[in-house]
DNA sequence: ATTATAATTGACAACGTTACCAATTAGAAC
DNA sequence: GTTCTAATTGGTAACGTTGTCAATTATAAT
């Protein structure tokens, strides 16, 4: 005679995490069917998914995204690769990036590269080894490892910041041509003659490059070339700004004007003419690049271009969402953002 | 007669990922054992070794992160959930976080919870799907589902921003109650009398409520009891520190300094009273809380708290690298970072 | 009632890797 | 030369899930 036994009822371990395996086992289906229910498959019955509810509520179990996705070939992840975090632009970004998402199960898996292109390829591809179903990346420049490590990648890949290049699949920014002549067009028109620029990051981020280009290329064009420029090799700061400025008008004391890489230079430059008592616009004209809202505070106001940041993030963002959904690819490959040329009172 | 076959040279799909089992065909040895060369197992033969990564390189293999994960049971993901990405604060933290792990293979998942609590739970329930290998959240407060969540969860959980309450497994931060009494004694040595509080964001993140609640109750010792308080529901902002001053000083006209929850509000009130024509700090002080970079670089420097947001981070990811290590737990679970008060130009 | 169709449930295998155990070989000790 | 240990390699199963196909049942159409 046979003992009954109850099976499933494991009390060995302490407190294994449940699978659905245990699912099954205490509601009484097969193992797929907890499976069905779980992932909201069609064709269930109303009792067959109470039973496996309510037993996966009481075992508090969770599906495991990991067995997920190696059975499914792709994952929730979304590969996010930007410069850094300690930075007024890339935080932007990633926020709209966020928030397009927040509403899908696609998770950020954030890459930090510190400017440096090696590193990009390197962190890129471990981040492949997770089957992201999809790479946002900062610009449009790459090394040709990572376009080659790209090319076989099958899910969208997004280059948000700038569109005035090679585009891989899909580009949101803003156009570097475009704000380096705007800039140069409002400078000229002001009467600015003795334009020059700072730069820094050694002008490895190659938009910031391309904005230079287009701005001198311009100048040049309205019959008032670019005086000089002094690059900065490390990060952007204020301190920079401000060291920048000194050099420069220690070189060419007659410049009227400088376009800077960013607000932060252009910035750092304001307060130490403040400090040493040149006076901006009189002396000086200062004009930067991505319309921090401080600098829209402050008095004087900065001449400033206004870079929608956490726009371009968030269509980034939902541009990932749709690809992935399966939505057809409808817009355009790249899509441009507007600019827009703040006159503050700094020129 | 039979026709010789030659497998193991699927020429079908186009382009399917490398395995394991592919390098090994390549190679002509088992998938264990170049499974075993991949991952650097010990007592490998040098011929073995060879002839394995050879074939590795020349069909491009990676390691699949995913198999990898499921049978391992851990994987190289550490959560990170934190308020919002669009603020002065979590980006440096994320930053630090970042640079702590970039010497390892360990990945950043991060989750913006929009400061709803509620959003917390949800986005963590999703990310232990994951099987994170380590947890980093900010603050000390979660819900009890969050709690409940945590204590089955096995690796290092790290919770960044302040250290003053129940400590989950490990805290890094600074103590609030410290902040609130500096700025407390410091308005109180400078003379100031009528002294207001202007916080932000419905006060939802409890650690701004702690440092308020210090800051009054330290005021209250030493005989100067707070006058009134102005608590914005939206997010800081320049704007909201302006409208909280106004409506302060319409409120009580005799105040005589404000404390703001961060900088960006104090900022956003001494760009008021600039406009305003009220004398910083003749007429009112300003205090803030944070001290960004910029905030020392205007004029008048901001008196403020200056915390250590990307040493937190950066703490907080050593922690985690040296907990998943296996490192033994040394140092205390609690570590409070120094706060420093930097006496500006406005108080 | 009978056949055809849809709804519902289940069995099995597979995703790519690695833990565990077994087998073989080489080297050391006697 | 024999025995024992260590080094090296391989086989099998399993991690937890889901795609595919098969089986059963209910429903609709004849």
């Amino acid at each position: 005679m046979l003992v009954a036994v109850i099976e499933g009822m494991r009390m060995d371990e302490p407190s294994r995490k449940p699978t659905l395996k245990d699912v099954a086992a205490l509601s009484g289906v097969s193992v797929i069917s907890a499976s069905r229910v779980m992932r909201d498959a069609p064709n269930i019955s109303p009792e067959l998914r109470q039973k496996v509810e309510s037993a996966a509520r009481e075992i508090g179990y969770q599906r495991n995204r990991i067995a997920r996705s190696l059975r499914g070939q792709a994952t929730d992840l979304v590969a996010v690769v930007v410069p850094s975090m300690s930075n007024n632009v890339f935080p932007n970004i990633v926020d709209g990036i966020g928030d397009a998402l927040s509403d899908t199960s696609l998770r950020l898996v954030l890459g930090m590269t510190k400017y440096v292109d090696r590193s990009e390829e390197a962190i890129l591809r471990d981040m492949l080894t997770w089957n992201p179903a999809s790479v946002i990346l900062s610009g449009l420049e790459h090394s040709d490892a990572t376009k080659e490590m790209l090319s076989d990648f099958s899910g969208p890949i997004v280059e948000v910041m700038d569109v005035d290049g090679d585009v891989i699949d899909y580009a949101v920014g803003v156009s570097m041509d475009e704000a380096g002549c705007l800039i140069a067009r409002h400078l000229a028109d002001r009467g600015y003659q003795r334009i020059a620029y700072v730069g820094a990051w050694g002008e490895r981020p190659k938009r910031s490059l391309k904005r230079r280009l287009a701005f001198e290329s311009e100048l040049k064009n309205l019959g008032v070339p670019l005086v000089g420029s002094f690059i900065l090799d490390e990060a952007s700061s204020f301190n920079g700004g401000a060291i920048g400025t000194k050099s420069l008008l220690a070189q060419h004391p007659d410049i009227d004007a400088i376009f800077f890489a960013n607000d932060d230079l252009a910035l750092g430059a304001l307060f130490y003419c403040q400090s040493q008592g040149i006076a901006v616009p009189g002396d000086i004209a200062l004009a930067g690049y991505n319309g921090l809202e401080m600098c829209q505070s402050i008095t004087p106001r900065l001449t400033t271009i206004v870079t929608p940041r956490y726009e371009m993030g968030r269509v980034a963002g939902e541009l990932v969402k749709q690809q992935i959904r399966g939505e057809p690819p409808v817009q355009d490959r790249v899509i441009r953002m507007e600019l827009e040329l703040v006159e503050g009172e700094t020129t």
